[in-house]
DNA sequence: CCCTGATTCGC
DNA sequence: GCGAATCAGG
């Protein structure tokens, strides 16, 4: 199918009512959405609304790899400089062997990986803690909560065992 | 994985 | 000019 100005102007009409390129494709027939999408891009009528943002962020990345028929020597990489988050962080610091607490107070902030990660509450709320008390290397919960969260596996057959399974029997 | 538009580039 | 391939997101 070509372009006639009929389809060309339904393809305009589609377009600003809003509707996706694809459907637009459908709508036409004959068409896929990359052939939409092209044709309304030399249009010149790209970006339907909220014009107030850029539709291309500025930053293009460009595409490398493409066969393309031995070209010109290409030139020097250009260098593309893309904003990279020059904010700075507080960077929370976790202590690695964490402080005894009581069940419930560590959050996901302060859950250090030597800390029991047993849920406590709901995690949906603003209340949500983690048990945090300590663990063994490797082990994510504590001896107490190990055993809960272990229990259908530890009376199966013979496990010959995983690394884990192995560390979790000698922590148990 | 489904979808969206954006871009490039061989044809 | 066309649109497949590809990309970056949602």
């Amino acid at each position: 199918m070509s372009w006639t100005d009929e389809r060309v102007e339904t393809l305009k009409k589609l377009w600003q009512e809003g509707h996706s390129a694809s459907q637009i494709a459908k709508t036409l027939g004959g068409v896929t959405r990359n052939a939409v999408i092209g044709k309304v891009h030399r249009l010149g009528l790209s970006g339907r609304a909220a014009p107030s943002q850029p539709a291309r962020p500025l930053y293009k990345p460009a595409k490398p790899p493409r066969p393309a028929a031995q070209a010109q020597p290409a030139p020097q990489p250009a260098p593309r400089r893309v904003s990279v988050e020059p904010a700075t962080r507080p960077a929370v610091q976790v202590p690695a062997v964490p402080v005894i607490e009581g069940p419930g107070t560590a959050t996901v902030l302060t859950l250090g990986s030597k800390m029991c990660k047993w849920p406590i509450g709901d995690p949906s709320s603003d209340e949500f803690t983690f048990c945090g008390r300590r663990a063994a290397d490797g082990i994510p919960y504590c001896v107490e909560h190990s055993r809960v969260a272990y229990q259908p596996q530890q009376k199966k057959k013979k496990d010959t065992g995983t690394e884990l399974s192995r560390s979790l029997r000698r922590y148990l």
